[in-house]
DNA sequence: CGGCTGACTGCGA
DNA sequence: TTCGCAGCCAGCC
């Protein structure tokens, strides 16, 4: 681990991969994982790609307001919803219930 | 090789 | 939590 490859999508994608069952997290909090504290951008854009992969829970990172802002990329704006739900994840109108559900992702 | 965009965040009010 | 401003980094054209 901590392999500095330009492959900074994998270690995204380790850290999503990582994200418990029924719990979600923002990007800034998987970025500071990774020592992005400031580009939390980038763990959007990592994202992008990975929803691309398969096997990628990516439907468990929100934005800091429990907003699902990346719901647009699941093809269908309402699928990430119907994946958090399913896992027993509660909301709050159209976000999160961060609350109930953030988790904190840890440094690998 | 240069510039723009982008699944965002933090601070202050 | 919401509104506004500015910063940060990598990918893409």
């Amino acid at each position: 681990m901590a392999k500095l490859d330009t492959d900074f999508f994998h270690r995204v994608y380790g850290v999503v991969m990582s994200i418990p069952e029924g719990c979600v997290t923002t990007y800034g909090a998987i970025g500071q994982a990774l020592g992005l504290q400031r580009s939390a951008r980038m763990v959007g854009h990592a994202l992008a790609s990975l929803v691309d992969d398969p096997g990628v829970p990516c439907h468990r990172v929100v934005n800091h307001a429990g907003m699902l802002s990346g719901a647009v990329h699941f093809g269908t704006p309402t699928l990430m919803r119907e994946l958090l739900e399913a896992e027993g994840v509660r909301f709050k109108g159209e976000r999160v219930d961060m609350k109930r559900h953030f988790w904190q992702p840890e440094v690998e």
